[in-house]
DNA sequence: CTGCCCCTGTAA
DNA sequence: TTACAGGGGCAG
């Protein structure tokens, strides 16, 4: 489930609930989630170690240590990352978690497709040589989306997952924007002139901070982040309800094996 | 680019 | 029982 906005979520709790936390120990429940590092690794980077910062890289929460070390934890599809007090129970889709004192920063992940990794600091650049710039930050700007299409071709929806082209655009949030923009996510990255440039660039800010900003307004458990609001959507999870905007059917079509939803009147 | 794979849980 | 799920890596 998480996208941009809910790491984003994940790494502002843990700065306000485990700042300054050192790891005392690791437990790993299912090594899997570490694959292709193993948990005598993960132990040795980490034990004993404190924590000088959280930090968001594209859907990569990074947990930064002592000594050049640094934890690198994806969430996949269903991965979870909270800071839990001591008293309470760990949940039954733990596959890791490390002591800290008062609690535990616990790793849940039912489908294990979410990764913890430990790197040296220095080979973080490299690690993500190739991605996108942020979204949310000045070096994301239209000409670069405009630029990062060139000799491309294919649909601008698969084009926005594409980490490489922008970082942290997942499968909701893309098909928001293209809404957003007016856009309909079966136009080749060639057709899109300057205005929809600027139109989808401006989209991708608006929808990703406004999705931030929901994130915090609803109370979660545990500090771990609340779903997405499909109440707020506008086209995502919506086929066959009227598209907010014009009342005609939302539909949902397949792109690259994942499920695009959009209106075929608002969108062109 | 697309398709297949990695996994489990939930709903129709 | 089947379909579907918001992640990404890899081969073709």
């Amino acid at each position: 489930m998480p996208e941009l906005p809910e790491v984003e979520y994940v790494v502002r709790r843990l700065r306000e609930y485990a700042a300054d936390a050192t790891i005392r120990k690791v437990y790993v429940a299912d090594a899997r989630v570490l694959r292709p590092q193993t948990p005598r690794l993960l132990a040795r980077r980490t034990e004993g170690r404190r924590v000088t910062g959280y930090e968001r890289r594209a859907k990569n929460i990074l947990i930064h240590l002592q000594d050049g070390w640094t934890l690198r934890i994806h969430l996949g599809m269903t991965g979870h990352l909270y800071w839990l007090p001591l008293p309470e129970k760990l949940p039954p889709a733990t596959r890791a978690h490390f002591d800290i004192p008062g609690g535990r920063l616990v790793y849940e992940d039912s489908r294990m497709f979410g990764r913890i990794h430990v790197h040296q600091a220095a080979e973080l650049p490299e690690l993500f040589a190739d991605y996108g710039p942020e979204p949310l930050s000045d070096a994301f700007t239209w000409q670069s989306l405009r630029a990062a299409a060139q000799n491309l071709r294919g649909p601008v929806k698969p084009f926005l997952l594409d980490q490489r082209r922008v970082a942290g655009l997942g499968n909701i949030w893309a098909a928001e924007a293209l809404f957003a923009a007016g856009i309909d996510p079966r136009r080749g990255v060639a057709t899109l002139g300057d205005a929809e440039w600027r139109a989808l660039h401006r989209a991708i800010r608006r929808v990703l901070k406004r999705a931030i900003a929901g994130t915090f307004t609803v109370t979660a458990k545990a500090s771990d982040f609340p779903d997405a609001d499909l109440l707020t959507m506008r086209v995502y999870g919506r086929e066959g309800q009227p598209c907010r905007r014009c009342r005609r059917a939302v539909r949902r079509m397949e792109q690259a094996s994942r499920s695009t939803f959009f209106c075929p009147n608002c969108q062109r």
